[in-house]
DNA sequence: TATGAATGAGTTTTCATTCAT
DNA sequence: GATGAATGAAAACTCATTCAT
């Protein structure tokens, strides 16, 4: 399964073949259909390894976030971490080269579906109490998010893959929540200051 | 051009062969390669051509806007029109599939070079006077954007097709626009009620 | 037809196709059918016609020469001449290519056949009166002579081309006859002295 | 391997395609790719071992040879076998294909190498003590046998083939050797009958 | 569980040649 | 005499997958 990321976000679909991913690996190409059945589903069951992991962690280092800021802030370390170990790119890469099968593609949203509902939820607890909150759909929110956060990778890889930008983009973000946050009462931090632990 | 575009946007780049776009188009393969050399060639070519005119639509379209909510709506329009058109489609196909390749990745990128061009003169002009732009890095404005534009098309595909979501999200999008776009002075509505002619 | 050979000499049998001699020659690769019929005529009008100009010239050089030395000299003039050329190698490229097709073979043999009369009508008159004569059957010393001449130009150009071995080698078969020439008997310098105009 | 040396032999470099030499073999033509990589791979897999053996063969026979009447007698054996086996046009029709590929031609020179090595060293041998031999550069006449015995396979083929004209001609050379070779003392028969073994 | 070999189906690409104009 | 477009046949090569061992 390592084998296959690697090859997915080093090579791209098209050159993680088989033979490759077991070069690679070091093993003959033959267990990976004696394994998983097939190329496809032995990256299948690597995402869903990695994502399950992946997750995990998000859960842990957002969950608790109720500041705007803070929140802009952990999510450019996570994503910088993301990028630097490429696991959106394996993503990316499998999404869009089976976007047009069907079975791939509802594997694969379905291997999504718990990174949708995280988001969810976490929006949804972040604008609680939140009086702007009523403009807002938050599944529309959660899908424009996703969108953008996976967007972005394609975009950087596409332009040259300096992470620069990514960067500055956060930057400009954070500069954003800062200023527009309070004025929408998109922060809690108040009332956090107002004794209640964690 | 049509046929290869056709087929990216329908079967994707995996399946566009040159055999299936000759089909498609009713005649022979090898004239795909006498026309134009190879297969990624004749997918660039009609990009190319496409790309034009649609940025075209897009100028005469965005161009003068200079109000927030409006921009979303048109924005909005534009986007469905391209998605039933497939056109971010055929992009997204090309984009994945040739991340990794350095040639094809160049070209692609020359190709929406005219877009970020065309996104970030908008934008700085709709900033233009504006206060709270100071926060902002238009570079990074327009990246994200691209990013989101393109990224919502192939999460879209991904979770199934279904059109409402965009339809949804471009609502709240307005919302947004119309509640925020006043307290950040992002709407020039006022000085152009002052008279000055556009 | 310079187009053909100059294609032939420079990119090989396999890379001297029909569109590639066009694109040397600014025509209509559709020319070379309607006037030769098909590419292989046309690689064999061209060598028709430069080898006859050739024959002629190496008529001209070598015809009278009598002494073995003056006839190595004069070939080494005529030898890199045409490796410069190229002549040799069209040649060898076509005959290599076609080796087994019988009516391209029988063809090319046929313009070799002028080739073999000229060499067979020299040596015999270079023999005439020598007494070592008769151990040596002419067609023999022919076929060898030829098989040589060609033999050198594809080792050359496999072992890089350098023209350097050439002419070392020249230089040898000339102290090689300065040596066995007299022994032999094959110098008929003295008699030519006896006054007879040339 | 076998399969393939027998289709460049008797169908020539163009017509041994990965098809042609699989029906021979009778296998499947993707196996060529799968254990070679190419069909060129292929051939210069199959030229190197058969190289090997036969360079083994010459050698032998030729090996211990200091008689010159008894070398050409030893050569024609060789060559005729040679020729019956196809052994040269393999390779002729290797070095006529490839003259233009730098990475196949550099291959074929590096494999004719040792033959260079063995003719080099046996005619060094030959000539050692010999006293016409200060006349005479090495190299020239390796190059320069090398040629001849490559070339009078490619014009046999060419004027159709007929082993007449070699056995004829390798009569010729022994009728030479056995006038010439005396006289510049190109044999040292006598001091073998002067007793020493060998 | 692992492997080397095998294969069929499919891909891009090339090219001589034809043909309507 | 010239051209651009068209095409069928065939080439090299790839790859997922199978299978005997």
């Amino acid at each position: 399964m390592d084998a296959a990321l690697d090859s997915l976000r080093e090579e791209g679909y098209a050159a993680a073949t088989a033979r490759s991913i077991a070069a690679r690996g070091g093993f003959n190409a033959a267990l990976i259909f004696y394994h998983f059945g097939s190329v496809d589903e032995l990256f299948l069951a690597g995402l869903e390894r990695s994502s399950g992991a992946r997750l995990a962690r998000y859960r842990a280092a957002i969950g608790g976030v109720t500041d705007l800021v803070e929140f802009v802030r952990v999510l450019r370390r996570l994503y910088t971490e993301d990028l630097d170990a490429g696991h959106i790119s394996a993503v990316q890469e499998l999404v869009a080269a089976s976007a047009f099968s069907v079975t791939m593609g509802s594997r694969l949203a379905a291997l999504m579906e718990p990174w949708f509902a995280f988001s969810e939820e976490f929006i949804r607890q972040f604008l609680e109490g939140v009086p702007f909150a009523r403009h807002l759909d938050v599944r529309d929110l959660t899908f424009g998010m996703v969108s953008l956060y996976t967007g972005l990778e394609t975009m950087t890889r596409l332009t040259g893959g300096d992470p620069a930008r990514i960067v500055s983009l956060f930057q400009t973000a954070e500069r954003v929540a800062r200023t527009v946050g309070p004025l929408l009462g998109l922060t809690r931090t108040t009332r956090r200051f107002r004794g209640e632990a964690r």
